[in-house]
DNA sequence: GATGAATGAGGCTTCATTCAT
DNA sequence: CATGAATGAAGCCTCATTCAT
């Protein structure tokens, strides 16, 4: 995410050494396991660092602090999920509507259902204020994305490009969330694809057809 | 909400005086307050003492513990969000589709934006493991509900009641959070409540024309 | 003292009952003793806490960090030494300038020796840069006491009260550190005192015999 | 500084190289100028590492642990003034003890006002319990110094030149540490030396008279 | 020798909870 | 019943020191 972080929640070094590299990816792993084993309220540094195996030290080397160790999960997560939506856009542009909306729905839920468990824990540690920031950032991205995608189509022609896009973006990403909050079953997953996809085409059908009225 | 929450979090006293429901109020809504004013991660017994002009001695003769009043605070308020889905589902038994959907949808968002601060402030601790089974207990409620509805109506008959429900129901609630956690104004609340009301006739106009191919 | 202490280092709460004040002052007393019998590097929250036989808990009720309880501590005892020699300054206004600064330099002398071991304890923790404004408050506020002193004295006149007051300032609380960081008997204060007042007097009769020429 | 220190105190190994020499320079420079910037209390090897520009392992090459480190600082510093000192009595043996006091006042402050930066730093950390016996070593030296100077003057002859040359030597060297903590200007040093060294005089004058009566 | 990543004991501080007044 | 002082376990974080590269 190009998105700058506030000074005090960046990361204390980078990684000079492959030693390292191991070692901070470790650490972020440790934290979803954590959260996923212990839930939001149990995690706390001593308990990552462990998992991780390395000790308190360690962690501390590359986060000033528990915040900024939390914000790099969710960060390079989010930034995941952001850059294969924005990809899928950009891919998509130009392309009638309705597949370039599934399309985008699809690559969102996909990039969720990668690692369903992951989507969960952050979900739980989503509340933190200093999520918020990194949260408007993500949803502001996809939903620009959204929106030059949707801008972009030949057959349709929005009133409202910005309004449409909020909306729609809004149910993919509210609904996913309560999927996967709900630890959905891959087929259930499956499903609510197709469903969402659906619900989106008929949704932007609609707007369409109002306005042609 | 009937679901009976485990004994130990069970408020400690039920409030037979008159002063003992105000006080108790007033620590719900202090807590409300303190969510909202310093996040989940700073909100402590006293503070929370503090702010509904208690002591904590006091807090503590009401709520066993924290997250006794946390889930007190959660209950009460997504209580009164189901309660109003159930009766419009209720009220709505057996008519037209259409209006049926549109009124739950509007139920459901309309008890969220009359505190949307208090929306937001929930959204902040739903982190916690602990209320996990009160949302889940919440959606699945709400979830029945639409069920009945949907399959009353009239000009219904779906191939699968129960999949749409979930994924019309999921929409709605996961949309609703985006929208709160982006602190909506109350036009903005408005619009929305249109489109989402939009959305769910489209998709489920849509997949009765599914069915009736 | 009247000076105000930047608002991070005042206490957290004051008093209200008397059970209060007793644990404030066995907080600040354990704190000279743990100065005295470890040195300001040992000195920690936990070893104060235990020696005033109290837990940390109580501790950080009064004080909201452990830079504000030493400078509660430092500030009480410097208190005491100001306002002793303020007072004395007051009562030997107008008076002869021999008399004048014996009092002046006896009474910031005594004030000290009152407890030999606070004024070594805390010439312990007075690298700490927090304590550096309170130094400077103390030493400005009885450098002033000083000049008003010999400003008053009617057999004096000098071409610059303010430098001969600094100086001979300087000396006494110079000189009177060293002793009591060397851990003086009573007899050499007692000798130390003689001294020092012949000194300031020898100094004072010099510069004003050097003015008459 | 013949004062053997403490074997546990003792740099790790003699400097036979220049390079070694060089780097050694560098890292007490570097606490000094840390002990400036950052205050005792933030003084850490890394930090100190860091500015004289080589790692952690590097400083432990060369010092067994940080009060070795701090030790030698404080002891290469007192060792310059107390040599200063000591050639300066040397120098002046048997010379009337006017000139002979005024030198050694001279000689001791001109030795702090080479680096006034360094005397502040150093009375920072002197609170350290292990730096006591250095200080104890130094003064003892200088007021030894002190007592063979007086004593040797032709003009002289004291009842207790003992407890004379403690008197004159903690004035001196009280007084010059106000002067530095208050961080004085080259001019105010000046005039400051001056006055010292008029109050010295006037000192051993009035007790000079005060035998011959 | 030099480096800097890793260690973990130890210090600081918070806050849920109790209980004497 | 209400109060709020006291408790202490538990979490956060620092930093002296070591050691593999």
């Amino acid at each position: 995410m190009t998105y700058s972080p506030p000074e005090s929640l960046k990361p204390r070094k980078s990684p000079r050494q492959a030693r390292s590299k191991a070692t901070i990816d470790a650490i972020l792993e440790a934290t979803i396991q954590v959260l996923l084993a212990d839930g939001a309220r149990r995690l706390n540094t001593t308990r990552v660092a462990e998992r991780a195996g390395v000790s308190v030290g360690t962690l501390y080397q590359y986060f000033p602090h528990k915040q900024a160790l939390l914000y790099a999960v969710v960060q390079r997560y989010m930034n995941a999920v952001v850059e294969a939506v924005e990809a899928c856009a950009e891919a998509y542009h130009g392309q009638p509507i309705g597949e370039a909306t599934d399309a985008l729905a699809t690559t969102y839920i996909d990039a969720k259902a990668a690692r369903p468990e992951a989507a969960l824990a952050l979900y739980r540690v989503s509340g933190e204020m200093d999520m918020e920031s990194l949260a408007n950032s993500a949803f502001s991205r996809m939903k620009a994305a959204a929106v030059r995608l949707l801008s972009s189509s030949p057959d349709a022609g929005f009133d409202n490009v910005e309004e449409d896009a909020f909306t729609v973006h809004s149910t993919v990403t509210g609904a996913t969330r309560v999927l996967f909050e709900n630890e959905a079953t891959p087929e259930v997953v499956r499903d609510f694809r197709t469903q969402i996809c659906l619900m989106c085409r008929a949704y932007l059908n609609s707007v369409k057809r109002g306005r042609e009225k």
